[in-house]
DNA sequence: AGAGTTTGTACATTGGTCGAACAAAGTAAT
DNA sequence: ATTACTTTGTTCGACCAATGTACAAACTCT
């Protein structure tokens, strides 16, 4: 039981530091030289873990340097979007192996996890031969997922109530499946892989047709009482403002998602078919004013919303991420003049704002990673 | 190092249950009989916990019943107000032993450590002997305060960069003492001793002049990167409303605050001198249909806030502390309308909204609190 | 070449939990 | 009352895993 938790933090170190001595690790844990030798040893045996060869000296014998054997195993991540499937083969470390693309515009809710399943298939036939094999799929789903891996309620894909672990897991029954919000994936992606390596405290904001929040705090999501929390698209930023279909009113997601813009294009051109984000962002760069002035807007009213969560919440990094960060270059400057504006000063001192690094793949790079988390937990766990 | 953990276990446990055997204990923390008994040997040798009599038998032998000491020793617990000083004695239970209650409007920050000081000896006086005497202090302040207990921030009191705890040690060198926001307190108190006790995430939310937030999640304090967290007061909930001094437009607290009503109350009757909230409760108590509805309104822009705050974290419950408590006669009505009406639905389910249990003494309590939780600590820990 | 460093392993020691046995104290049925 | 069965709490040896010490190996620096 101790054991245990010594091997996870060996292990951690390990990972962290790419490659590491074992007399360095015991530095760094304070555990003792001999210990850390014999974990080092069981990882070693399990083929979690190798030597790599000789180091150099600081003034004595050379170390034996340790790496993580990213190639033990590899895992599927699934992002699944309103209008696509974005499905990657990663090794351990993340390093994406294989990509699938799939568009599902007008797809049938019943044909839709079939070809999800198909694409995991497809990835999975591109992992080279490895000690474990496929270790572990996850999957990002665009709505509320409770902790069974039942996707509750997902507006924008119609579903409601849809048992997508147990559907999947049919398909593959010996592999762990790992179903949770996009956001949650998105963020635990980029606390992973991307900006927030560094940090303890991040909010992931997805803005696509809604907003929607990943949380980690203290380097764990949080995820509320009943597994929904980060409904920040919700939150009522104009008191008198528009109905949302939610019931509420001035909820932020009316003022600063694809459905918001989608809104004003209708303002600026009634009859025009400019709808989806991209033919906006196409007008934008034709330099349309009108259409720039709307991402503008789209950006103040992101900065009003950033400013109530850093004032809440005083994180370290606050990362924009899905569809909206394609509008980058238009929405950025009023975005940053308005949390400028807005955020208490000290909040402002001590918390970043960027958009994603991952770019798309923050959502399907968490979800690959919360399969590598659960592999290696079992791993270093006296049970396995 | 796993004696440490498991001691506290034990500990927690016996604290939890009031009244338990050992027996018990080892089924529940699923630690063995042998590995009980002699923790809880120890735990009596340093008075900490007692044998209380015979218990019912069920079936076999009758149980020596184990009980937390809560006399072992005392702690003072302070509530700093923006015009009062509360300050409390209570014993390792939160039972309350003395209680000394001080105005503080008019005085000159300057005057109002000493004074603290001296309420802080005044009730320590009242502890009756004990093995540990008077074990910590812990003061709850309206304003940021850093990890070493410094006021950084306290607009109300006109505070900036107050080293309070070093001022206060002065006067107590052997005490440890422990300075937090008044929220955080807040939120302490009710999850320890108030309507929180069975719940991993609440917010406390302090209504006084203006808003802050308590925030426990998972059961511990959430403080945000560099303790700032909880400043709803600033959230934004109406875009292109009022200006608030720390610039931003629209915040929480110009609708729903004792400013706020203090504002409304300026309104109705010009130039009278009714401004406090003790004279708007008097004006309500009397029937004055213009307060009354202010009370309402108040309720209602409360409610916005409370409903974003449920759909950002999904809390188990939400508690309205601090000044505005008073007035819950007559803003609870609209308070929970609003929320009804602009809360998801989801969230509505899982999360609870309520007034404080412990009235005016949720901060001191949470501040006793957390000099009683370190001795814990320390107390169950090897060193000590 | 010799002295000092750093790395990693071997082995006895130690702290602490666990399991099993057992004594003490009770209940329930005959 | 006697007997059988339960439950509680302690004792004691076994065992697991971390620690400290010693040491060998490999290297640097003078």
């Amino acid at each position: 039981m101790v054991k245990e938790i010594n091997t996870s933090i060996v292990m951690d170190t390990i990972i962290r530091h790419h490659s590491i001595s074992r007399a360095r690790i015991s530095e760094l844990t304070g555990l003792n030289k001999g210990t850390v030798s014999s974990l080092v040893l069981e990882l070693i045996n399990q083929q979690l873990v190798f030597e790599t060869g000789i180091g150099a000296s600081s003034g004595g014998r050379k170390p034996v340097m340790l790496e993580f054997n990213g190639d033990t195993g590899y895992v599927v991540g699934v992002d699944l979007g309103v209008n696509y499937i974005l499905t990657i083969l990663t090794n351990m470390q993340g390093l994406i192996i294989s990509e699938h693309h799939e568009d599902i515009t007008g797809l049938k809710s019943s044909e839709i996890i079939p070809l999800l399943v198909r694409t995991v298939g497809v990835v999975s036939l591109q992992a080279p031969p490895s000690p474990y094999g496929i270790t572990g799929i996850g999957i990002g789903v665009p709505g509320m997922v409770d902790s069974d891996g039942t996707v509750l309620f997902a507006p924008n894909l119609g579903w409601t109530h849809v048992d997508l672990r147990a559907e999947v897991q049919v398909y593959y029954p010996q592999i762990p499946i790992f179903v949770d919000n996009e956001a949650n994936m998105g963020a635990i992606g980029e606390k992973q892989y991307g900006a927030g390596k560094e940090v303890k405290n991040l909010i992931y904001i997805s803005v696509g047709i809604g907003i929607g929040a990943g949380i980690i705090l203290n380097n764990e999501v949080f995820r509320g009482t009943a597994g929904y929390s980060g409904e920040t698209g919700h939150m009522t930023i104009d008191a008198n403002g528009k109905l949302c279909r939610c019931g509420n009113l001035g909820c932020w997601e009316l003022y600063a998602s694809e459905q918001a813009l989608s809104t004003m294009g209708k303002t600026i051109q009634p009859d025009s078919k400019i709808d989806t984000l991209e033919s906006f962002i196409a007008s934008a760069e034709a330099g349309q004013v009108s259409i720039i002035e709307a991402f503008e807007k789209i950006g103040h009213y992101l900065g009003i919303g950033i400013a109530n969560i850093m004032n809440i919440f005083n994180p370290d990094l606050i990362i924009i991420g899905n569809r909206l960060t394609l509008a980058e270059r238009w929405v950025s400057r009023t975005l940053r003049e308005t949390v400028e504006q807005r955020a208490l000063p000290i909040q402002r001192q001590s918390a970043t704002v960027q958009f994603s690094d991952l770019s798309s793949h923050s959502t399907a790079l968490g979800a690959s990673f919360m399969a590598v988390s659960a592999f290696l937990q079992k791993s270093t766990s006296r049970y396995n």
